[in-house]
DNA sequence: CACCCATAGCTAGGATTACTACCTATCCGC
DNA sequence: GCGGATAGGTAGTAATCCTAGCTATGGGTG
């Protein structure tokens, strides 16, 4: 398992509505996308990325239609206005989470001095 | 389930690191300095705080001793050198990891206005 | 033609981990 | 005596990312 393999957990959802918010995409590109404009940290295994998608997909913040080009079939995906929704507040949420955080990892003020 | 349950996935343990960071501390507290340090955003249930401990000191990250103040007892941890190796390791992934995400959320360049 | 790789999609099961719910025990205030 | 805060703990559940495997097409190579 990859070293950050949990560091992803309760993530991942926000990076793929804010992929698609740059326009639709099918669940391949999405993963070239991650893996691109994340430096390569983010190069997700098939098998985290589509299970990832039809959760989405469930849950009504993206809606998915086939179609087929140069005979491969593709499934593109594009955000519903509940996902647009969904987004704005779970980034928002990230906001919070990683400041919360970063401040926390802050080296504390040690109680020596003064 | 908090809303953000997931979220802390994968990113507990570098919090408990920091917080021992300041000084030994016992569990409760560690709760505690959580709490407040995060603005209560960190309000975290003893039965996530104290098997995160038993784990940390499990793989030799933090010791922990008992001690026994008014009477109640207290298992109060430290940090080990592993421990302190570790979260300086962890404090550069969380930035890394941080960064990605953020980048990721920026929303994306609009190929509309110029 | 046979074969492999990149593209494109999918699933089952395992591993990890935070949470819920519950328990024990002491001290203090009412 | 009783409840709440302090202090510690566990068992089992839920969520979700990953591993490993599968199907299928098109293009390139031997």
């Amino acid at each position: 398992m990859r070293a950050d393999a949990q560091a992803l957990k309760g993530h991942l959802d926000v990076l793929l509505l804010a992929t698609l918010n740059d326009g639709p995409q099918h669940g391949y590109a999405i993963k070239e996308a991650l893996r691109d404009g994340s430096g390569g940290r983010f190069d997700l295994p098939t098998g985290t990325v589509y299970p990832a998608l039809h959760r989405l997909e469930r849950a009504g913040l993206i809606s998915g239609s086939w179609s087929v080009v140069d005979g491969r079939r593709r499934r593109s995906y594009q955000l519903t206005a509940e996902g647009h929704k969904k987004l704005a507040g779970e980034r928002a949420n990230w906001r919070e989470f990683a400041t919360a955080v970063t401040t926390l990892l802050e080296p504390g003020p040690w109680p020596t001095a003064t």
